[in-house]
DNA sequence: GAATATAGTGAGTAACCGATCACTAACTTT
DNA sequence: AAAGTTAGTGATCGGTTACTCACTATATTC
């Protein structure tokens, strides 16, 4: 017989397990067998805490916005200089996937393309408001003409959306053979630079 | 009975089910059952084809490595300036992706990489050489003061091809609702200007 | 310390999945 | 037309998976 835990916390348990095993076994692979085993109990165990395994993956996705937004309003509170903030956000987000290396793997599951719509409006809705953030910080700098008055807002946040998702794939299928941080926040850097104006002291000259 | 067919022309009709269903099902949900309803057999029809199921994968990769190379083959044949060959290598890779829209589940799916590394190799290499493509049009271009002397190529070619990625992904996320190659090329375009010189007419001044 | 609520188990089920095998039907060769 | 080859089927098997349910053990409450 397993130690007997509250509900609570032995859901937290589970769910942190969820998010451990997607990331060793795939998350389409992922049983309910494997979870139980993981946390120390039967596999019907699993149910008396979750209805269903889409309800699972729904309590994964929702640990992980919560987890994600926490780390983003930190940011926002700094109330740092818009290409500060900038960078700041993104790296945040790289050392979230760092962190949770399941994520960029939960993003390409079928679970979430094809079975799953209530998980998938999750992410999209994450993503969103994660976009959203740069766009923010992008009309900011912009308008104090540290980013290139011919480029859009709303296309730069796409490019770096895109590059950071690129690189945690890039990562994740390449055995992790490098430091997400430290090559992501180089490139990221790289791209931020390109966003600059060339030569912006012949405007003031 | 199904109509009898050569082993050859089935070995397609069956490789091309896989192609079709690893999107709509997800390459880790797509079952032999569902492959031969496709093509008109009983399940164990499509074993008289192929040893086993994941034969089939080899199939199927091998299928998808073929057709990417004869694209980026017909691109390099037609003797472009580095600009235009680093665009039309790109949008090449979008076409490709928005024909097959199971390409990156599938490059990316357990199916493939827990269970073959023989499989994984091929892939690899067949990434490593569309890098070493873009890199070679990068250089080329920075040569001839098309690019920004600043922009490492071997850098740039990661920006691009994480853009692709990351692209994908939204692409699939949001149901696919924009034109991946009219949107990518876009944002693409949007990215390779911010590899030229801001003015590139002040040296020759 | 009895009553109650609840975390956990053992046994089991229906559905599904990959694979085998003996067999049949059709095409090819001679 | 007989013989050999090959594509396709029906039946079935062992294994896996999500999920159920009657029951037990452990906390908490009064």
């Amino acid at each position: 017989m397993a130690a007997r835990k509250p509900a609570d916390h032995r859901k937290a348990e589970i769910v942190a397990a969820m998010l451990r095993l997607a990331d060793e076994l795939g998350p389409d692979r992922l049983t309910t067998l494997a979870v139980a085993q993981a946390v120390g109990l039967t596999q019907p165990g699993i149910f008396r805490h979750f209805p269903n395994k889409q309800d699972l993956w729904l309590a994964v996705a929702a640990h992980v916005s919560d987890v994600m937004a926490t780390a983003w309003d930190g940011v926002l509170a700094a109330q740092l200089l818009p290409q500060e903030r900038l960078s700041a956000l993104l790296l945040v987000q790289l050392r979230q996937i760092a962190a949770n290396p399941a994520i960029p793997a939960i993003l390409h599951s079928r679970e979430l393309h094809a079975e799953n719509a209530a998980l998938r409006a999750q992410f999209i809705a994450l993503m969103t408001r994660f976009q959203g953030l740069l766009v923010g910080a992008l009309t900011d700098g912009r308008a104090q003409g540290i980013f290139r008055r011919d480029l859009a807002p709303q296309d730069a946040a796409i490019l770096l959306i895109s590059l950071v998702q690129g690189l945690a794939i890039r990562w994740s299928l390449g055995q992790r053979s490098f430091s997400l941080e430290a090559e992501g926040g180089r490139l990221l850097a790289c791209q931020i630079v390109l966003f600059q104006p060339h030569k912006p002291l012949e405007r003031t000259a």
